[in-house]
DNA sequence: CGGTTCCTTGATAACGATCAAAGGCCGTGG
DNA sequence: CCACGGCCTTTGATCGTTATCAAGGAACCG
């Protein structure tokens, strides 16, 4: 099935049916807004590991993921560099940096297979001019990623590695997670336990570390990229830090 | 001088005219538009300390910060809290919180006495509704926090305190410095040295370390909350890693 | 003055980084 | 089908930065 997709061109899509002109910002414009959108987009695939912008580039529009998922790294001078966030189908990518105005801050690159709508940057600042509801949507989105990223920035500073793995693994849950019958959550990591780091502020070892310590004190077991949560109560009181 | 204004009302305030109205995204308004804000908004007087509003009040509109400086922290359940942030004079403040429409993340208080006017939340949605310009400069201006709060996890994560406490410094001098003929510069922290650990997340001792050490190593000298800078260019040195 | 609050300094400990090395998984190519 | 190389993961040993605990001193304010 992989291998017949493998080349075919880009899928027609309409914004109309799309869930990210659905779920996400897109639902304040009314059908002739997105109509306009709509002609004005070109979709494209990327295959995992391609970049589909580079920190530096000049910002000419948005990007709607319309399946797969995306990773956002910045690096510094010194050639550091650091994951953000990943990005998932239905949410829309850039959208910071080309309201920023000064090119793309970060790097956005696909992880797994994605297929990505394009929207031009002219494009949307009319519909932004004309549909104001719509400006409001962006600005309630821009908001909550300034709000996730200062959570971050707090329990960097104060919770240690491994309960911040913790929260990650039931942000991957909520997210990715199947529950079977018997109670039991089983989940695939959409990254790398490496990549898992990245976004720890972790090395790759200590997180290693950690992820055999929960798996030796009963939160979860793992293989590959696959966790199964036994008891969802037992990983939840790992969030919490222990009285006194 | 400052006793005689203690008691005497905030002063009637005009948005046009005012250096917020003027810097920041209010630019964008029309002289009708600026007058509508005008009239509808609160001018308050803060003396040092007070608090602006608290995490988890309903957000009813946002500030602007006419003069004095604003701290803005978050706190998580455990009672942890972390400075997130400073806000100066001509700076607009609460507007994620706002957009956001969740209520406040975080706590605003006052660092220095200030005068800080309220726009209503209708008020300011018509604005935007009216002038869609203007969403487009909150936009902006939004990514540009989101992008600020990106960094500056970059250097958390990689950067020893004694960098990151330099940048701050280096920071701190292009707001509030002043340079002497003889080239070096002066200036007067708008935080205590246990503020600006709470900044760079680090523990008031480290950074006191931090500081004795860079004293002592010439990069510059200071008393309480003045700074001396003697040789920017030793300073500037501090902000990149060593060579290999 | 007394009482804060802030800053300093020392001793110790812990968490995580770093260095090093080996094993597992997978895709590629012979 | 197997061999190879690359990347991810694991594990061990050690080191360093920073937090923590503790206490004394300086500055500020009523």
């Amino acid at each position: 099935m992989a291998k017949a997709s493998r080349w075919t061109p880009p899928p027609k899509l309409t914004c109309t049916g799309c869930k990210t002109a659905q779920s996400a910002e897109w639902c304040a414009l009314d059908p002739a807004g997105l109509e306009r959108i709509n002609t004005a987009k070109a979709t494209r695939r990327y295959a995992a590991g391609e970049s589909i912008y580079l920190q530096g580039d000049p910002c000419q529009g948005v990007f709607c993921i319309e399946s797969g998922l995306v990773a956002v790294r910045v690096s510094d001078p010194d050639g550091n560099s650091k994951m953000l966030r990943t990005v998932d189908a239905g949410e829309t990518l850039g959208t910071a940096d080309f309201f920023a105005g000064r090119g793309y801050r970060a790097s956005a690159h696909s992880v797994k297979e994605a297929i990505v709508c394009h929207v031009p940057g002219d494009v949307l600042r009319s519909a932004l001019l004309a549909h104001p509801a719509l400006s409001l949507e962006f600005l309630a989105h821009g908001a909550q990623d300034l709000e996730r990223a200062n959570t971050a920035a707090l329990q960097r500073a104060i919770y240690p590695v491994r309960m911040r793995l913790a929260r990650l693994i039931v942000e991957f849950k909520d997210k990715h997670g199947t529950s079977s019958d018997d109670g039991a959550i089983a989940l695939e990591l959409p990254v790398s336990w490496q990549e898992a780091a990245d976004l720890l502020d972790a090395r790759p070892e200590t997180v290693s570390r950690s992820v055999q310590a929960m798996v030796h004190d009963g939160v979860f077991i793992t293989t590959g990229r696959k966790v199964v949560i036994p008891d969802l109560d037992r990983l939840l009181d790992e969030l919490e830090a222990p009285p006194e």
